[in-house]
Order: structure tokens, then sequence, then C-alpha cells
RNA sequence: GCUCAGGUGGUGGAAUGGCAGACACGCUAGAUUCAGGUUCUAGUGCCCAUAAAGCGUAAGGGUUCAAGUCCCUUCCUGAGCACCA
């Protein structure tokens, strides 16, 4: 059992109520635990582990660590998600757009971009990988297509543009370069850097004005779809194609963004959909390269398929894939163009603004102090190859790690847990644990209150960002294999005798967050050589949520929440955990239904009458090891115990239990059953019911527990049935059953059929036209009329 | 707008292309009990006085001896993405 405890709810219960975020957290993990202990889950509680101990975030630390050191972390200053009620920055995993504009996924605030200091993770580096991992892991089609979505590969090319008249060149990515032809505009985004320096006079103003109503515009007004007008302005400088040398118009409108690619874009009008709008709007030429199927008119709507090429010189008649080649070639040969990929996927925002998360074992050095680092310096075990720097209050400054030896680095106590509005964490107010002595040589640290322990120890500010909450749910599931362990995350031992999880089952809507994140580490741990495998989770599986009674999403403001404490209480922890089974299918989202579950409390009375005497409190006294069971009720069970097992195994709790059901209603009939039965059934029913099965286990005289008998066999012989139900059919409708013996010749089947009166009452003498007989099944005669 | 998953009684849901509605809740009637959030019995898709017949898995069409299941069109619900060049 892990819990993942850092975030956003304790603290900010703590801002609310002034109580330290662990003390509540630990609250919870109390009630939580004896909730969990009280259904009689099997789990193995000498693995327990939360997020918030030092001794496990030591190694999310220490992970962070190493990523640091390979250079897949580092410092950017780009406009990010910033949610004011929240107070923090968001990954954009975390943003999500609605129709009153983009919220954060926790508590749906509104988010807008700013531009703050931030730590982000390189997980682009990792996309390819991300992407081609999917092939090997057994996930629901659904969530391996949302995560290739959210990666977003394209394939295409870069293509290089002289601008007439500028030293400067401007570069497009483009998937189409085949169209280069039908290039009659170029697009760069209002924040694009090239932007001032290509403007010309005549534009400047109104350019200035366009961008400056740009930055204004809210992301909803931005992204809003209703409004699909397009606007733009033209800059005044012309580009020229490096296909024909035409002098192409350089425009800048927001449907470009700078955020993918290169931030500009060739506009192929006649292709593409949003140019074509764009072109429409401002009356800009639109020429037809690709060949249309039924001579469409691109002045009319774009022709986005392929065809073959036109309009477009030397490659005229070629196909799109061809054009595409070879185009690209040409480019590179002039240096004007190369192969290129894109995706959407961004690197993750790693840093928050928050009290409450893992502490970043790193700290600011100025580059003076950080070229003291000795060659032989403790501190270069996680030192990247290249300093990772960034200003602060206006001063060039270089991260500096701590060492293992140093870790876990702990959150100091705080006056206030508040963030501030301008974005900085509540440790940027906590000088004496920010502000340290820093020794270059070992990583070691005191506070700067004291005196300058030596020559090698130089002046330092802590990082007070803290991460995300998704740092400690990166690698839980590696840390359970070895909990203890002080030197490494997991001893080698341990991993390679455990390996991964094999089966992996958690919501849908961690598709491309959790499980996306923990993929990227598990990667990246699995190329620096810590872990043996490649891919975390091998199945995945996504169970769906009980719903509130009324149907919708349980949440305290809606008062709709099901607390199990009470309905332990009224039922027993075997009904509840047997009702959430019986629900309907694990992957399907359900309504609780107070009512349903005394259905389940029937049933579990009806196997305590069914196998105690509530006279003695010994064994029934309908079991008799004398009694002859009706073969029936023995094909019944055995079909049972098989279906049972086989629903188990494919997690169809709701069949099971219905089957389970429907042998209650067969035990209850029979006049008298064997011990052997009514243990059989038990043991059926212990996994489901724990509780009540270990209780009549031991009526029933076992001194061992019930969950260590064996599991029930079914004796196929016992299912074979020696008569079968056949169905009689007239035109597809059925007209009579007739039980007959299980060999019964297809020929005996057509005659006894025909013989049938009720089926005779539809034949009326009409010609049978067709005969078809699937013994053991069914016959069905085919009349005319 | 695009992609995906769905749509079955009053309710939750069952149904390898072969009797639609298993199992359970609820409801109706009866019995048991001092009592009932007890237990038992019977009934419970629609139409119909009853039986027989007929109708019935969002709507329409198709394939098939046979369709909830396969194919096409439309509608609705839910989820994800959303100017990604």
């Amino acid at each position: 059992m892990g819990w993942d405890a850092f975030g956003l709810p304790a603290e900010q219960h703590a801002i609310a109520t002034g109580e330290h975020p662990a003390v509540q957290t630990r609250r919870n993990i109390d009630n939580f635990r004896r909730q969990l202990q009280m259904l009689g889950f099997a789990i193995d509680w000498d693995r327990e582990l939360s997020t918030t101990d030092e001794n496990y975030f030591r190694w999310t630390q220490w992970i962070f660590l190493k990523l640091f050191r390979h250079g897949l972390a580092y410092v950017s200053e780009k406009p990010v998600w910033f949610c004011p009620a929240l107070g923090t920055v968001l990954a954009n995993e975390e943003v999500q757009n609605t129709p009153e504009g983009p919220r954060s996924e926790r508590g749906s605030h509104p988010v807008e971009r700013r531009p703050i200091r931030q730590w982000v993770l390189r997980i682009t580096a990792y996309a390819d990988k991300l992407i081609e991992g999917l092939d090997h892991v057994d996930w629901p089609d659904s969530t391996k297509r949302l995560q290739k979505n959210w990666i977003g590969k394209s394939e295409g090319a870069e293509v290089t543009f002289k601008l007439d008249g500028h030293a400067d060149t401007l570069t497009v990515f483009t998937t189409r370069p085949d169209t280069l032809f039908g290039a009659t505009y170029m697009v760069i985004a209002p924040e694009h850097p090239l932007i001032e320096k290509i403007t010309s006079a005549e534009q400047k103003a109104a350019v200035n004005a366009y961008v400056a109503a740009v930055r204004n515009k809210s992301d909803l007004e931005r992204t809003d779809l209703a409004d699909k007008k397009k606007t733009g302005v033209f800059t005044g400088a012309y580009a020229l194609n490096p296909v024909n040398g035409a002098k192409i118009p350089v425009w800048t409108a927001d449907y470009v963004l700078i955020t993918y690619g290169t931030g500009a874009i060739m506009a192929v009008p006649a292709h593409d959909e949003r140019d074509w709008e764009f072109a429409k709007q401002f009356a800009l030429p639109i020429i037809q390269v690709v060949g249309s199927k039924d001579a469409i008119d691109v002045n009319e709507q774009p022709w986005t398929e392929d065809g073959p090429m036109v309009n477009s010189g030397p490659f005229n008649g070629l196909s799109a894939t061809e054009t595409k080649k070879q185009i690209t070639a040409d480019l590179a040969a002039k240096g004007q163009g190369k192969l290129a990929v894109n995706f959407k996927l961004r690197d993750w925002l790693f840093s928050r603004q928050r009290y409450w998360g893992e502490p970043f074992p790193l700290l600011w050095v100025s580059r003076e102090d950080y070229a003291k680092i000795p060659a032989d310096s403790e501190v270069r075990e996680f030192l990247p190859k290249e300093p990772v720097t960034c200003q602060l209050n206006g001063v060039e400054v270089c991260a500096v790690p701590l060492t293992s030896k140093q870790l876990p680095l702990t959150l100091p106590t705080v006056k206030s847990y508040q963030p501030s509005p301008t974005g900085d964490s509540p440790l940027s107010k906590e000088p004496e644990w920010t502000e340290v002595w820093y020794d270059v040589a070992s990583g070691a640290t005191v506070a700067q209150s004291q005196a300058q322990p030596g020559p090698l120890w130089v002046k330092a500010s802590r990082e007070t960002n803290t991460m995300p909450q998704w740092a400690g749910s990166c690698w839980y599931y590696l840390r359970y294999l070895d909990p203890q362990n002080a030197k490494d995350i997991a001893s080698a031992d341990a991993l390679k005798y455990w390996g991964c999880p094999d089966f992996y089952i958690g919501g849908a809507e961690h598709a491309v967050l959790h499980l996306l994140y923990a993929r990227f580490w598990h990667r990246f741990l699995h190329d620096i050589g810590v872990l043996p495998t490649a891919e975390p989770f091998t199945k995945l599986f996504h169970q769906g949520l009980i719903m509130g009674e009324d149907g919708e999403k349980m949440s305290k403001s809606r008062g709709n929440v099901v607390n199990p404490d009470s309905i332990v209480k009224d039922h027993g922890a075997d009904a509840l955990r047997m009702y959430l089974m019986f629900l309907g299918p694990l992957e399907a989202s359900k309504p609780w239904s107070s009512e349903g579950i005394s259905g389940i409390t029937r049933f579990l009375k009806r196997l305590w009458r069914l196998s105690v005497d509530e006279a003695t409190g010994g064994p029934s006294t309908k079991i008799n090891d004398q009694a002859q069971e009706p073969e029936d009720f023995v094909r019944e069970l055995h079909r049972t115990i098989q279906k049972v097992e086989k629903d188990i195994e494919t997690l169809q709790f709701n069949t099971a239990i219905s089957q389970m059901m429907i042998l209650m209603n067969a035990a209850e009939k029979a006049p008298a059953l064997r011990r052997e039965t009514v243990e059989t059934f038990v043991r059926l029913v212990a996994p489901f019911a724990p509780h009540v099965c270990e209780e009549i286990w031991a009526r029933l005289g076992h001194q061992e527990s019930v969950s260590g008998a064996a599991w029930p066999k079914f004796d196929p012989a016992k299912l074979m049935e020696s008569t079968v139900e056949i169905i009689f059919q007239v035109n597809g409708k059925v007209r009579a059953t007739v039980k007959v013996a299980k060999e019964t010749s297809k020929e005996a089947l057509l005659a006894m059929a025909k013989a049938d009166p009720s089926v005779q009452k539809f034949l009326e003498g009409k010609p049978i036209v067709k005969e078809i007989v699937v013994p053991g099944r069914i016959v069905n005669l085919v009349v005319a009329g």
C-alpha cells in the first residue's frame, strides 16, 4: 500500500486551518488504513509507504538528480499555465479546455499564461521511445491512442525561406513539402522573435497593434471555436520560395502557435483548411498543386487529399509521396531544408510554487563559484555536462546538486503556507533554510547565519519551488519491491525477482498524466542501468467509477458521497465488497444503490443458514454425507466452479456472483447436501466475502483458515448433460422446444421437428424450402409463402 | 469540428450470430411472525378479459435459415482532442 500524500488538498487544508499538512496527512492515512483493513483486503502492510516520508522522497530526489545529471532537467522562462486560485503553475496535462476557457484539472479554476521561471523535464527527448514502447504493452487500445495523440508525432520537413531584403531567414515546419509550389503566403506567430526585425515601416503600427491585441486576448478568446474567423496582419516583408523564387508576403496571425514547430508556416490555401479560410478572409491567391479526383475548384473549397502534382514544374504528375521525397532532397542539397519531426508533446513543467511537495535538492551559486567545483568533487556525482543557468534578481546563477549523502533534503517548518500572488513558493520566505554555505567539494550545506566554514564553502540559495504531486507517484511501484532499502531505490536482486507490475488497474483519467510520466521515468531509469525492464506496466486495465446514487460523480459539494463506514455498519464489510463487484462490469461506471446491496446481504445470510445450524451453532442439519444430490444440482455445482474460476481470471466478478446466486437457489431446493458440496460452495464465496466464509469454515469444523484451503476443482465429466433442449423453429420463430438425448442425429431431429404438432400448425402443408439442423441446438424449417 | 466508447424492462445489468431480459433491486399478491430494513411462496417487457397469436434491444435500412450481436445511414449520451501546419 502506498499513500500518495503530497499535493494540493493537504496544503489547502493547511492554509485554511494553519495545521501542518503532515498532521492532517497522517490522520487521513490512518483513517484510510482503518477502512481498508476493515474491508479485509489482502495488502502486505510490511510494504506500506508514503511519498511524504523522507526515507521515500530521498529517492524521488535522487531520481530527479539523475535526470539533472543527464541533462533532462532545465530551467525555462517561457510563459506557463498559472492558476491564481491555486497559486501555482500547472503542467499542460493538468489544464483542461472547457467551454468557460482553460481550467485547472483540479478544482476547475481559471488558468492563464504567465512567464515564470520553471524547472522543466525534457520528456520530449523520450517522445519516440514513449510511442514505440506502446507496441510492447498490453493496454487498452483507447489509452494507447490517447497517449499517441498526446505525443502527436508528425513527420515532415523544415524549409528555410530567404527574406527579400533581409539577412535573416525564416524557417517553417511542414508535413506537406510536396505542396511548396502552392505556397502563396507565410504566417509567423505574433510572438515570433523575427517579427520586430522584418516588419516594414508602413506596417509597423498595424503589426504592433495586432501583437498587443493578441497578447491581451485571453486564451478563451484565442481558442474559441465558435468564432472560427481568422485574424491577421501583413508584416510588409516578403519571403522567396526556394523552389521557384516567387515573392510571397509574410503575415502574422494568431492561428499560428509559437509553441509548435518553428512558430511559422508556409501557407498553402488550396490544400489546407485553415490556410484556405485565411486566404478567403484576406483575398490572398489560391494555387492548386495537387490534382483532385472530381475536378474540385479550390476557390470553392480546399482539397486536402492526395493526387498527382499539378502546377509544380518538374514534379507534375508525380505522387505526393514521391514529390515530398524529391523536394526535401533538393532543398537539403541547397541547404534550405531537411527532414524534420515534430511532436505536440511539450516538456514537462516540473516545479510548483507550493510548500507541500518534495524540495528540489538543488542550490543556486554564482558562475565564479560554480567554476570552483574541484575535478574530484563528490558534487560531480550529479553534475550535468553543461551548467543549468538562470537569472535570479538580474544575476546569472548556476544550479548545483546535493550529493546522495546529503539526501533527503527535508522541508523546513514555515510560518505561512500561503503562496504569494506573484508566484513565489512559501519556502522563499525562509532565509534560514534557503540561504546557506555550500561546500563545492562535498555538497554539504550550513546556514549562512553561521560563519563561513572553509574556503571552498560558497554562498548558495536553495531552489524554493517544490516538485509536483506526480513526482512521488512516478515510481512508487518500484519501492514496494524493497521498501526499507537505505542504499538504493530497490536492490538489484529485488528488481530482478519481482520485475514490474504484471497487472495495473487504474483510472483512465491518468492516460496522459501519471501513466505517461511514470513511463518516462521508468524508461530513463532503464536507460541509465538502474532498472532491468523498459516498460513499467505490462498489462493495464481501467476500472469504472462508482457514482453517487444520483448517477453523478461522488463529491462533497453534491452531497452524494457514500461513506463505507456506515455501509459496513449496516450490511458488513463482506456485503460491501461483494456488492461493489456485483454492480456491473468492472470497467463500467455504475451508480451506487443503497437498496440494491440488500440482495447481497440476503445471499450471505442464506449461505450462513445453508451451512450453519442456528440452534447449535455447528454444521447445518441439512448436511448429510449420505445425501443423494440430484444430477441437475451436481451439474450446477461444477458449472459454478468452472464459471467463478474463469470469471475471476477475466475480472467479470458480476457474472461470477450471479452464478453463485443461481447455485444458492438450487442448493436451497435440494433436500440434503453433502459436506463436500457445502465446503466447495464456501470456498468459492470466500474470496468475495472472506469474513463470513472464515466463520462458516470454522463452524464446519476446520482449524485452518479458509484462505489457505485449496481452490475447488470442477469435474468436466459432471458438466456433461445426457439430454439437451432443442428449439424447433419455423421461419426463424420458436414454435416448440423438446428435450432429447444428446447424441440424437440430425435426421432424427428433423423428423421429430416435422412431426411436432405445434410445428405442424405453422407448416400448414406449405412446402419446406430449407432445413437447417444444428445438433444440440436448433432445427429451423423455412417454408415458402 | 475530429476521434473513440456506448444506447437492452421501473432500476443495476445478463446473453460463443441460435428461446432477449440470466442474476439482483424494486413492485404486486399471499403465507409466516407480537413486531419487522425478517423469512418463505407465486407473479412481474409491451399488447390482451384469458389463452393463443402478435410486438419488442435508440430510429431506419441491409446481410443471414436465424441479428441486441455483423454491415450502412441517422439521432442521442459519455469521454478525449481541439487552429499542432
